[in-house]
DNA sequence: CGATGTCAAGGAATC
DNA sequence: GATTCCTTGACATCG
């Protein structure tokens, strides 16, 4: 069986010593220079072993927003020409990049000042992607943010704001369900009065489903919400189950204990490929690609491929 | 060179 | 109201 999904890894390689980001203290200058060359390098490393799908460091440019470094925020013009180099080696790979910035970016906090920052970094990401020239496959990836103590005019809030935001990031932003607060029911609220595409994630839908979807109508939910001609893209990872090892100090000695996880979402090293294999069997006619959120990166993506491979069935 | 401290940023849970 | 967890290195400095 040959199906149409493409196995993508976040941020990190382990299979070869290359970096992602420029990640060194802003005292060392800007960043987003030397991080376009380390990103060229992971390009050719993933042509070589035919991956097809990555997230980007949201370090890429580091400091790019950050209020006391003026003279690092126009590092998009001062790298035009490399991004547009990048963005078409990537069309021509049929690689799918994307970003999924981290726990900071907040549109839906009720302090102004953090949406506003948040925003920032919306914006920056959104416009790498238009000056790297990708379609609309190529997407930012955000949740709905916290709660507040009041879950419904919370999840209101964020309507509120992305209404606001420029075209670009409205064009790129996709949304997805989290693990603490807003469900795929939530996402799909959303989705109705934006027009948001959502990323659906097994593990998040595993711990966040109050309204008691079934996965594989959530899944087909979730597909839904991506315009005919777009291939839509899920997360998917497995539960990390290892011990936890807690260092314990006491005046000058340190102890380490372990205990069971405390959260069932962590992820785990490899993701289950025989889960993963039961769940492919909700995929309705209609291809997407997954984006394995597991430790151990593209080890994982390649282990994933070569144990479907086995079982006959073929990814893209 | 090995050990230790630090890093822009938020939110939720706990005390 | 303050502290800790979440998770996590990599970088920077100290001894």
């Amino acid at each position: 069986m040959v199906v149409g999904v493409k196995l993508g890894f976040a941020v990190k390689v382990l299979g070869e010593p290359l970096k992602e980001a420029d990640l060194r203290r802003a005292a060392s200058g800007p960043s987003l220079a030397q991080s376009l060359t380390y990103l060229g390098e992971i390009f050719d490393y993933l042509e070589r072993r035919n991956l097809g799908m990555y997230r980007m460091s949201s370090d890429l440019a580091k400091y790019m927003t950050h209020p006391d470094y003026p003279e690092f925020h126009d590092q998009l013009p001062q790298n035009a020409e490399r991004l547009s180099e990048l963005g078409g080696r990537a069309r021509r790979a049929g690689l799918r990049v994307s970003f999924h910035p981290s726990q900071y970016i907040l549109l839906n906090s009720p302090s102004d000042d953090v949406t506003a920052r948040s925003i920032a970094d919306l914006d920056w990401q959104a416009r790498v992607l238009d000056m790297m020239g990708l379609g609309p496959e190529a997407v930012v990836v955000l949740h709905l943010g916290g709660e507040y103590g009041e879950h419904d005019s919370a999840r209101a809030r964020f309507v509120e704001r992305f209404e606001r935001l420029n075209e670009s990031i409205r064009r790129r932003l996709v949304i997805e369900n989290d693990d603490v607060s807003f469900s795929v029911a939530d996402c799909l609220w959303v989705h109705e009065r934006t027009g948001l595409r959502i990323v659906f994630d097994n593990l998040h839908h595993a711990a966040v489903n109050p309204e008691g979807m079934a996965e594989g109508e959530a899944l087909r939910a979730c597909l839904g919400t991506w315009p005919e001609g777009q291939k839509p893209k899920i997360h998917f990872a497995s539960p990390a189950t290892q011990f936890q090892l807690i260092e314990k100090r006491e005046g000058k000695k340190k102890r380490v204990e372990q205990r069971a996880p405390s959260r069932w979402t962590s992820h785990s090293d490899f993701v289950d490929p025989f889960a993963f294999l039961r769940f492919l069997e909700h995929r309705p006619g209609r291809d997407f690609d997954v984006m394995l959120e597991a430790k151990a990166k593209d080890l994982a993506a390649i282990a994933l491929r070569d144990f479907l491979r086995k079982r006959g069935v073929e990814v893209e």
